[in-house]
DNA sequence: GGTCACCAAATTGTCAACAATATGGTTAGC
DNA sequence: GCTAACCATATTGTTGACAATTTGGTGACC
């Protein structure tokens, strides 16, 4: 009844708030694949109870992005090129049926905003601002699916791209792959303020085909062939 | 080092079977949605430990299947309708892209093997077995999934499917929509057999398009409008 | 010097007891 | 008869202690 007694009344955060923080440190990069997450660590910076902590290891190893073994406990999953080409077949479906229903949907505002996101990448490729370039990135493709009030999907591509967040954190928006994107993302607007469903599916489709085969050439660079 | 000693040495099911038990138990209709889930009911009956249970409640959610409120447990989640049209929606676009890679990297007797299912069904159209038809329906899909070598999509598709179970189990494969899907199937068939990627997608499309407008006029029928 | 068995520390798995909350029925009051 | 407060029961949340296992290092032995 007492202040006090409203000041703390729970013990921790609940399960779902440390599962979030354990997925926002994947995206930053600060837990890397294959690291270990020893849950004594995640307590003391989270501070959550042992049981807590141990339900968002859980949830999150069903969402694929941990990894529990036996009495080894949770590590961040490492993604083979293998899937991650899995991971993006899917994104390209997923998007591109996005972008059609986008052109069928969106308002003019909508659009004009789209346009307007596009134009500031533009100005980031000059610059060489990469970083904002991957954050407008998100962004532009974010946007599209949210019009379309396809929550689903939009929950699903967002799971199936953490877990090569690490991979476009750092060297993704390098050299050409600026460039590329931009004359991508032009195709693809084009498509849609010219009211064509179709073509915006296939350009989103060849879109994120390109973002794979950039991936597999850098992961061939890093780690040889 | 005995007998005795190699057949006890788990002390309950871990939590992934458990997991399982509790996923097949929803797809078989056995637990509807919106029922709730003691957890002392099914630590009696998977014989795991109450914290093993937990941890598959916790997997379940994060899966979607399962909904877990504060001091009131696990409950099988209710799909919505407007839910129901995303799953699908999303289905259309992944079972679409699977339809033409089956198109371009299946062999021939993988062709064959479709084929085959596809007039096993035809024979229970006939018979008017709806539950065999409903069975040699999953085995179709997924086989066309499995070809592909895509795990990845073949898991999403199988979970998007998950919260819709209970109502393909029962009322689904009645009436016209047996000789609907059938046309659908042929359609596809076609195409694949044509070695035409693109008419395989569309026509893959538009089955599970249909099949979304069944649910939704088997939705009105039951609750009104 | 190298290899293997063994030991101690760290880490995770499991369980049982207790606290907090919801649920359903009962009773008092109108 | 009806409503609302109240209470017993059922159910879930939380914690702490202990068991099982891995891990990294130490020393004996070849």
């Amino acid at each position: 009844m007492t202040e006090i007694a409203d000041a703390l009344p729970k013990s921790g955060p609940p399960a779902t708030e440390i599962a979030d923080w354990i997925r926002s440190q994947i995206r930053a990069n600060r837990f890397v694949p294959g690291q270990r997450l020893v849950e004594v660590d995640i307590i003391r910076r989270t501070g959550g109870s042992r049981f807590k902590v141990r339900e968002a290891f859980q949830r999150l190893a069903a969402e694929g992005l941990l990894e529990i073994e036996e009495f080894r406990g949770a590590s961040v999953r490492e993604a083979s090129l293998a899937e991650v080409s899995q991971l993006y077949r899917a994104r390209a479906a997923l998007e591109g049926i996005c972008a059609a229903d986008f052109t069928r949907l969106a308002s003019d505002e909508d659009k004009e905003r789209l346009r307007e996101i596009a134009e500031k990448m533009e100005t980031c490729v000059e610059s060489g601002a990469a970083e904002q370039f991957g954050k407008l990135n998100g962004e532009w493709h974010s946007m599209i699916m949210r019009v379309t009030r396809n929550d689903v999907i939009a929950d699903l591509v967002s799971r199936l791209n953490t877990p090569v967040h690490h991979l476009l954190f750092e060297s993704f928006y390098r050299g050409d792959r600026m460039n590329e994107a931009t004359r991508d993302h032009r195709a693809i607007l084009d498509a849609i303020l010219a009211g064509d469903p179709e073509a915006a599916e296939k350009a989103m489709r060849r879109h994120v085909e390109n973002g794979l085969q950039f991936l597999t050439s850098l992961d061939r660079a890093l780690f040889g062939d």
